[in-house]
DNA sequence: GTTCTAGAAC
DNA sequence: GTTCTAGAAC
């Protein structure tokens, strides 16, 4: 294929300088995220001698996201002006670009420019980048970045472009910047494919020693296609069924090969499995003997493993000349340890991640007995790398560490650590004293120095595990107590991916999952029983009345036209409430409180720790638009028992804030009185209309209620379309938030006063004066 | 109201 | 892997 496109190279080139017709082009750019796609068109416009319109799909929608459809066409309108266009957009797979390509016609060359730099760089600059339109930020970059590049299709001139440069370093996106620039409005670029250097060469040769060198020892085909290709940890160490070829083999022969492109394949880059580096213990400064040290290690790492699923086990050296690692990698082939779990790698433990793509939840340090920063080698490297914070939140645990022993440290959000490389905890370790200053000095006892060493690394593991089991009794959903302190730190966590941090997927999800399945627990009665209703009563709504001049864009109700007047039929699962306050006796086990006019009940599907309804019993009156001056009694009853109940939890919990109020169109039928507690801590409040319709003027408070029948007879319904999707405010602080979960970790954090507006009128329910126990 | 699904995007 | 959106069904 690279001679054909030679050909043609110098045939089109031919036919370039002959024609000067100057056409319009679209250049369709084609990079991972973090490639330098926006960067470049921004350059080439500033200095164009052409007039170009750059199309992003990330905010071609008013500076939003939109759709494909809207980019074509606003390409398509660029053409019609005379305009070039650059689609910045990735393109990486040729079925995303296709239809960019058909832009191209006997007016309109389409030329690709190909940022096809190392994904290192890419999820580098991902990461760090703070304010980019698309929103891809932290550490989710490294994971987009890897599945994006994995699907990854080189654009060929069979697919219709007319040029494709090929730009896999900062010098070539110069070049290429400088031709683009450079081009007038009448002139054209020569066709063929560009820059692109043969792409299976050095990288190629250097997997393909590895693959000779797997192969020769009886294990599996790797594959592996490019240098650009990540290549998963589960790939390679797949490849070794024995542990003899192991993940520092694979990385060593690679780099050196590629070394001068700086193009390391990427490892997977999440971690499915808690993963320990550590380095070894007592062997650099105070050479314990290198023999016996690896034997402890390989030893203690097997007792371990069997211990434990589901974690991985790194030892970590700066040098592949390390004499330790490669005792160890040795010694461990003739194990049965499984090389998924354990393996060896060369790289600064402090930098993983961004410079060897391994990604590490915990560290360990090989901490001096103070545990404080400096002397050398990987304590002062840790201490430096994760700032003043593990220092101060070390002290906060321990002032000193014996021979033999570990200390878990949760590693402060702050630390550059976390925000760089992901790593959660450092647990400090350390080993026996060699140093014969020192009191405690083994003086060549190498049968204690042996048990020291020993219990160093158990104790390390231990602590590992410690750290690996509270995660999994996430996972499984265990009883909340149990995993208290994970909860909390993920509320951090949350609220650290809302700065750009690095986040922790895992852990949120587990979260979640947790709070889920509680609540499906506390609300499967109700859920089922009220299913039941809906189905077996669905034709019951006959009875329906209540012409309003309501909007009825809701889809709860179909708006009909019924002797000319409108009137309304709520789908069958709108119905649960109008059931519950017609028969509340046949819903005993839901209702909290049943009286002559109203019904109170918890909400089903709550958005706050406390979330009640008070239902109007009244037959016909569906939603706020039916009220009148009539109801004005039946709305002060409604709330006075909202206030009684909101008043009664929040006695009993002085953290709650109740607001009252009524949603302008609600989408179930039978008039309700929402009483919500201000917290809005729920995993049922999962979007942004749930949000909206608690927190904008959708939401009308009773007391506004009640004062606007009084004076008018009606209540102001605020139900534009736009209050829905309106970007989502902090109740509290107004502070926007890009979606809902960065507002909801916002929210659990934020303690700022409420707004004045709400602070007025009664709208809110403060904490009351805490209940007595004779009271309760 | 909810759940589920799919597509699109980063 | 996560988020968002939209549509469909109940």
């Amino acid at each position: 294929m690279a001679e054909l496109d030679i050909e043609m190279i110098s045939k089109e080139e031919e036919d370039a300088k002959e024609e000067m017709n100057g056409k319009v082009i679209v250049v369709i750019l084609m990079g991972a995220p973090g490639s330098g796609k926006s960067t470049f068109c921004d350059n080439v416009m500033k200095a164009a001698n052409r007039p170009w319109v750059r199309v992003c799909q990330d905010t071609i929608a008013n500076g939003k996201a939109g759709t494909k459809a809207q980019c074509i066409k606003r390409a398509v309108d660029a053409l019609k002006d005379g305009k070039s266009v650059f689609i910045d957009r990735c393109n990486l797979e040729r079925e995303q670009r296709s239809e960019f390509v058909k832009l191209g016609g006997p007016e309109v060359d389409v030329h690709a420019v190909v940022l096809d730099l190392p994904a290192r760089l890419c999820i580098t600059r991902s990461v760090k980048r703070t304010g980019h339109e698309g929103n891809l930020q932290g550490g989710r970059a490294a994971a987009v970045v890897n599945k994006m590049l994995q699907k990854k299709e080189l654009p060929k001139l069979s697919e219709g472009f007319s040029r494709i440069t090929f730009c896999q370093n900062d010098i070539d996106v110069q070049g290429a910047l400088d031709i683009y620039t450079g081009l007038g409005a009448k002139n054209t670029l020569p066709s063929g494919c560009f820059g692109q250097k043969n792409p299976d060469a050095k990288v190629q040769q250097g997997i393909m020693k590895f693959l000779k060198k797997a192969e020769d020892s009886n294990t599996k085909e790797l594959k592996a296609n490019n240098s650009h290709h990540p290549v998963s940890v589960d790939e390679t160490k797949g490849s070794s069924v024995d542990g003899s070829i192991n993940i520092t083999s694979s990385i060593d022969t690679v780099n050196k090969e590629v070394k001068e492109e700086e193009d390391l394949p990427m490892y997977s880059s999440v971690p499915e499995v808690s993963t320990l580096a550590f380095p070894s213990i007592s062997t650099s400064d105070f050479q314990f003997n290198l023999e016996k040290a690896s034997d402890i290690i390989v030893e203690e790492v097997e007792k371990f493993l069997k211990k434990i699923e589901n974690v991985r086990l790194v030892l970590v050296d700066l040098t592949h000349r390390s004499k330790i690692l490669n005792l160890v990698k040795a010694k461990a082939s003739q194990t049965n340890i499984d090389s998924k779990k354990f393996f060896t790698f060369v790289g600064d433990i402090t930098q993983l991640y961004t410079q060897g793509g391994l990604r590490c939840n915990v560290i360990a340090n090989a901490a001096n007995w103070r545990l404080k920063p400096g002397g050398g080698g990987v304590n002062a490297a840790i201490f430096n790398a994760a700032g003043p914070a593990l220092e101060t939140a070390t002290e906060e645990r321990a002032g000193s560490l014996n021979p033999g022993s570990a200390l878990v440290v949760p590693l402060p959000l702050s630390s550059p650590l976390y925000e760089k490389e992901g790593v959660t905890h450092v647990i400090h370790i350390l080993g026996p004293n060699m140093n014969p200053n020192r009191p405690n000095f083994l003086n060549n006892d190498y049968n204690k120095g042996c048990n020291v060493l020993r219990k160093a690394y158990s104790s390390l593991f231990e602590g590992f595990k410690s750290i690996a089991r509270t995660q999994k009794t996430i996972e499984k959903g265990g009883d909340e107590q149990s995993v208290a302190r994970p909860l909390d730190l993920d509320q951090v966590l949350l609220e650290r991916r809302s700065t750009n941090d690095f986040p922790n997927k895992d852990q949120k999800m587990k979260r979640e999952d947790t709070y889920e399945s509680e609540r499906n627990k506390k609300c499967k009665g109700l859920q089922i029983e009220l299913g039941t209703h809906h189905v077996s009563k669905s034709n019951d709504n006959a009875s329906v009345s209540g012409p309003t001049d309501a909007t009825k864009r809701n889809t709860s109700f179909k708006k009909e036209e019924v002797g000319g007047k409108t009137s309304k039929t709520w789908g069958s699962w709108a119905q649960a409430l109008h059931h519950i306050a017609i028969n509340p006796e046949k819903h005993k086990n839901d209702v909290i409180e049943i009286l002559d006019d109203v019904v109170v009940l918890n909400d089903l599907y709550p958005k706050a720790r406390k979330h009640l309804l008070v239902l109007a019993r009244k037959d016909g009156l569906d939603h706020l638009a039916d009220v009148g001056a009539e109801h004005l009694q039946l709305l002060r009853n409604m709330h006075t028992v909202g206030e009684k109940w909101a008043k009664q939890f929040s006695s009993d919990d002085a953290s709650l804030i109740f607001r009252l109020g009524y949603h302008s169109v609600p989408s179930m039928r039978q008039l309700h009185l929402h009483v919500i507690s201000q917290d809005f801590n729920s995993t049922h409040l999962k979007n942004k209309k749930h949000w909206n319709s608690f927190n904008t003027a959708f939401f009308r408070d009773s007391v506004d209620v009640i004062d606007e029948i009084s004076k008018d007879g009606k209540a102001r319904l605020n139900n534009d379309e736009k209050l829905m999707s309106m970007e989502l405010r902090c109740h509290r602080c107004r502070s926007a938030h890009p979606n809902i979960p960065r507002l909801k970790s916002h929210i659990s954090n934020c303690q700022a006063p409420f707004p004045p507006n709400l602070l007025q009128e009664d709208r809110l329910i403060p904490p009351q004066p805490r209940r007595t126990e004779t009271e309760a």
